[in-house]
Order: structure tokens, then C-alpha cells, then sequence
RNA sequence: AGGAAUGUAGCUUAGUGGUAAAGCAACGGACUCCAAACCCGUUGAUGAGGGUUCGAUUCCUUCCAUUCCUGCCA
């Protein structure tokens, strides 16, 4: 069976930089090791709550352009949205039919998603993980990047994975598929988690949706932007420890170095080797100015993508073609499986 | 499906038939190695439509949304 990636981001709002560390950056790295890469712009995912459809168009264009800016490569593998394949729609209903309520009434995420108002949350939100099973399993995928909070989704895909091919084994044999049709998909924990935590609370995650703009730092920033949020980012009234081990406690100031680390390609050690001893006056221009020279050319890229939609359009497209060809047999084989004709 | 209640700033709340108030949040300044805290300042709201009235955020009405209770279905 062949190895394959599969990694989605949903066109939901603002990109910023803990969504570029802690995952479309890695998909770089991937595609070096992988043969078959599929970088899913997941659409469907995104109206699980409300979007407005002329900022889910832009944002699904945005989150192309974020993935070529940053180096991957549309030809080699594959780049689409989750929308213009079929398949997804069509294998998520047959999982939901797999997959049992208790399964998804412990999914963590949508407890906290929706909250106090269950009732009032889509029932798409609801179906969320098993839409995100069959992203995964659709192309027989290996592989998942996968952050802490996404952990529990792929275990799900697994259970389903399984379960499907229990359920079915009479016709997945006779198929002649020995081992079950669909692989278990294996997590991918990315080396060192780069986990970018908020500028203003280093107890908080990066987020698109804290109140204050400048706990973040889009994509979109320019260089004055960036410059700005570094130097009020929070920190504590001691300079840089020269050991890892001085950061304990210090969430704010591990999180710029951690930052600094991640940019750089280096470590926190190196780091605090480097500017040990100094004052957040000194460290703080010096992270700004890799956070720039390191950010800006791909805000640029983004920039000059986003003047030419069509040609954002017709990437997708083009990935979507090939998408398709490697899910229609899949599909083909699983509705002979369950019995449709 | 029946009944009740609520709707004021990003959030939590006040209030009045005559310029809508506060706390928190946000933003700016001051302070600080840079920040934080404190201090000073700024932005920002009556769910939508109709009616009564000189004037409606307030009264009436319709709609919408939300919350709670009861029932029905699974």
C-alpha cells in the first residue's frame, strides 16, 4: 500500500503565524518525504458555522495562495478544495452510517465548539469528525499531520476505518482486498509541536478569534505590522535565561523564543546560547526583523497570487482533477462493497 | 406543537416618553530595558418593521432571534 499524506485547513478567517509554524510550514517538509501529498482546503468544514459566501470564496482563495507561497508544490502534489470533489460528500454519509452517535458524543471539540447551546449548533458540526474521516480514508491516506486538538478526530477515522471493514468483510474479501479496504490512518507528530501561543497571553493558543489583533500576527501583516506586535507583546520584568530551564514558568517569554527558535530552524537552546543574559529591548527587534525578513516574502507571494485569482482557480481545479482520479476507484469500490449498484 | 420570558456597546449589566450610563474588553498615551499592573484618555449600543405621540430605546403591534417549562416524535 502506498504511502500518502493527507492535511487540511479550513478557509475560516485570518491566517496567522501559529497556523503557518504549527502546520501549513510542515507541509513543505512533507512533500521532501512523501511521494503523494494532498494539501485539502476544507471548505466543507468551514460552513459547520456560518460563513459569508463572498469571504469563504476569498478565504478559500487565500489559504491556496498561503500554501504555494509558502512552498509547496501544486504540480508535484496535489493542492484542491474539498468541494469540487464529490467523494467527500458521498463517503462522509456512507460513514455516517458506520459511525455511532456515542462515538461523536465524546468528540471533545464539539462540546466546547457549540458550547451552552448545543441545540443550536449545525448538525454539520455535529458530523464534523466523520466528514473529516472521509477526507482522510477517501484516498486511503497513511499519513495525517496532526495537532493535540485534532488527535481525537483521527482516532475516530480509525474506528471508522476499522468498523467499516468489519462490518463489510465478506465483500471487502471477496473484493480481494485481504487485510481490510481501509488502512488505519497514522498520526504525524511533526517533530518539535511548534505550538504559537497569543502575544498578550502566553497561557492562550494564536488565535483568528481572540479580541485584540495585536495577540496575533497575520500572514497579511506588513513589516511596520509586525514590528508593532512584537514590541508589545507581552513579556515579564527579567531578561533572557541562558538555559531552557529559566523559561519555566515564564509562558510570554517562552513563547518568543520559541517563536525566534521556529523561524530561525534552530532551537530554544541555541537561541537563548545566542541572546542569554539580554533585555527583551535587545530581543525584541532581533525577533522582529527575522519575523519579518522570514514572513514577508510569503505575505508578498500571497499578494501577488491574490491579484490573479483565475490562476488560484485553475490550480484548485487542476488539483481537484487529480484528486478525483485517485478517490473515483475508491468510491467505486466501496459502493460495491456496501451493495449499491 | 402549547405556554412563559428576554432582546441596550465585543461581553456583563443600568436607565428614561425629551442629548442612553457603568464595569470589563479593545485602541491610544504615560510609566517600563521591552512588556504587564497602576494612572490618563478615546472608540463603540437600544434586534427589524409598523403604529400612538410634537417627540419612542421606553407605550401598542407584527416579525425575527434567544432562553426556560410542558407536550409530541425518535
Amino acid at each position: 500500500m502506498i504511502e500518502r499524506v493527507f492535511s487540511g485547513v479550513q478557509p475560516t478567517g485570518n491566517l496567522h503565524l501559529g497556523n503557518y509554524l504549527g502546520a501549513i510550514r510542515k507541509f513543505v517538509d512533507l512533500q521532501q518525504k512523501f511521494d503523494s501529498c494532498l494539501y485539502c482546503v476544507v471548505d466543507m468544514h468551514a460552513i459547520t458555522v456560518w460563513q459569508d459566501p463572498a469571504e469563504l470564496t476569498k478565504n478559500i482563495r487565500e489559504v491556496t495562495a498561503s500554501f504555494i507561497a509558502s512552498g509547496v508544490d501544486p504540480k508535484k502534489h496535489i493542492i484542491f478544495n474539498q468541494s469540487q470533489v464529490s467523494g467527500h460528500a458521498e463517503l462522509a454519509w456512507i460513514f455516517n452510517c458506520v459511525a455511532r452517535m456515542g462515538w461523536l458524543n465524546r468528540m471533545t471539540q464539539f462540546k466546547e465548539k457549540a458550547g451552552k447551546h448545543k441545540e443550536n449548533a449545525s448538525v454539520g458540526l455535529y458530523a464534523y469528525p466523520v466528514l473529516m474521516a472521509a477526507d482522510i480514508l477517501l484516498y486511503r491516506a497513511t499519513h495525517v499531520p496532526v495537532g493535540e486538538d485534532q488527535k481525537q478526530h483521527l482516532e475516530l477515522a480509525r474506528d471508522i476505518a476499522q468498523k467499516f471493514n468489519k462490518d463489510f468483510a465478506e465483500p471487502i474479501a471477496e473484493a480481494g482486498f485481504a487485510d481490510g479496504f481501509f488502512p488505519q490512518p497514522d498520526p504525524l507528530i511533526a517533530g518539535t509541536a511548534t505550538r504559537v501561543m497569543s502575544l498578550k497571553d502566553g497561557s492562550q493558543k494564536m488565535s483568528k478569534s481572540a479580541a485584540s489583533d495585536l495577540s496575533r500576527i497575520n500572514l497579511s501583516d506588513d513589516a511596520e505590522t509586525i514590528a508593532k506586535k512584537i514590541r508589545k507583546a507581552r513579556t515579564d520584568p527579567d531578561g533572557l535565561p541562558s538555559e531552557e530551564k529559566g523559561l519555566e514558568g515564564r509562558a510570554e517569554a517562552r513563547n518568543l523564543v520559541n517563536i525566534y527558535a521556529a523561524l530561525s530552524d534552530s532551537t530554544v537552546e541555541d537561541v537563548l546560547k545566542q541572546y542569554g543574559g539580554q533585555q527583551f529591548s535587545a530581543f525584541k527587534p532581533a525577533l522582529s526583523e527575522l519575523a519579518v525578513a522570514k514572513m514577508k516574502p510569503i505575505g508578498d507571494e500571497m499578494n501577488r497570487l491574490m491579484d490573479d485569482p483565475g490562476h488560484i482557480d485553475e490550480i484548485l481545479r487542476d488539483g481537484a482533477v487529480r484528486a478525483r482520479e485517485i478517490s473515483q476507484p475508491v468510491m467505486k469500490a466501496v459502493k460495491g462493497i456496501v451493495g449499491f449498484i
